[in-house]
DNA sequence: TGGAAGTATCTTAGTAACTAAGATACTTGC
DNA sequence: GCAAGTATCTTAGTTACTAAGATACTTCCA
């Protein structure tokens, strides 16, 4: 098959997976009772660590006034902590409650079940392109994103 | 390297790639002056051809008034229009105008040269595992997708 | 053939999550 | 010690959604 072509429908397929990706997402955090943009606090917290508000305000893209929400949100459903920081008063640290998130339903379970038996297909030199690639992809991802938006 | 562990890395970077490319998605959707359902709606439309209302709030998962809304917006812009279908006087096909959207701003232009870049370091070999890979994964996508919501 | 049931889309009222602007509380630098 | 800067929260308004139901058309069957 020509190389041209084939990155032609490359970049079709690559489409069709993100807008079914961020779909299910949605339908994710909407079985857990949660917004899109709380579900990837969540995430963020869970991937980086606590951090402060100001710092969920830029990884999300969101006013401070949404973060504010958002966290308010979180905190009534126990999945995260508010503390203020000893060292300037006027940050407030994010913390994720993890028994309290081990403890909720995980609409990722049958996803992550399906990924690990199609991985289990795989040889390991594919699982390390797989890793590299995905490395690659979030970079370019993140980079673009912040291309697109004014404020940053 | 473990292949368990390698397993467990792969699922995080590939949770990590799905968040920041619904936020690049969003980003995208915003600099056209559009909601990343309107977004979606195009998307499918583009992918899958012209078709009804009916479809689309399926697509999508949301009600039969939110699918007018967005197409009621998507009109407005000149990105779609409305057609009687003249076997069955209840339903609407929606189709794009593919002039108008190609004489609109690409905001996908920057991420797509980014990636045909990341592409062109692959051997063949590779891009064909990535184009298999990609078809599972939009499969298992749709399928969990599904089964996350109710009304499906 | 005519009426009941079903289907497709649109309308309306209400809700939730966002933005923009500005208030409050704290920190830093001169 | 005061001015300017920073971090978060508050408020008012907007937008895109849902739920429920209206309208218009089609299908099925006695």
């Amino acid at each position: 098959m020509d190389r041209a072509e084939r990155l032609e429908r490359l970049a079709l397929l690559s489409e069709a997976d993100a807008t079914q990706t961020a779909m299910f997402q949605q339908a994710a955090a909407a079985s857990y009772g949660l917004g899109i943009t709380e579900m990837r606090a969540l995430s963020i917290l869970l991937r980086n660590g606590p951090q402060t508000a100001g710092a969920l305000t830029r990884a999300l893209h969101v006013t401070s006034g949404a973060v504010t929400g958002i966290v308010d949100r979180l905190v009534r459903r126990g999945l995260v902590s508010r503390a203020a920081d000893p060292d300037d008063r006027r940050k407030v640290v994010v913390t994720v409650d993890l028994a309290a998130l081990a403890a909720s339903e995980n609409a990722y379970a049958g996803i992550g079940e399906a990924f690990q038996e199609l991985y289990a297909g795989y040889t390991d030199a594919e699982l390390d392109f797989l890793e590299r690639h995905l490395t690659a992809s979030v970079e370019i991802t993140a980079r673009e994103t912040a291309r697109l938006h004014p404020r940053a």
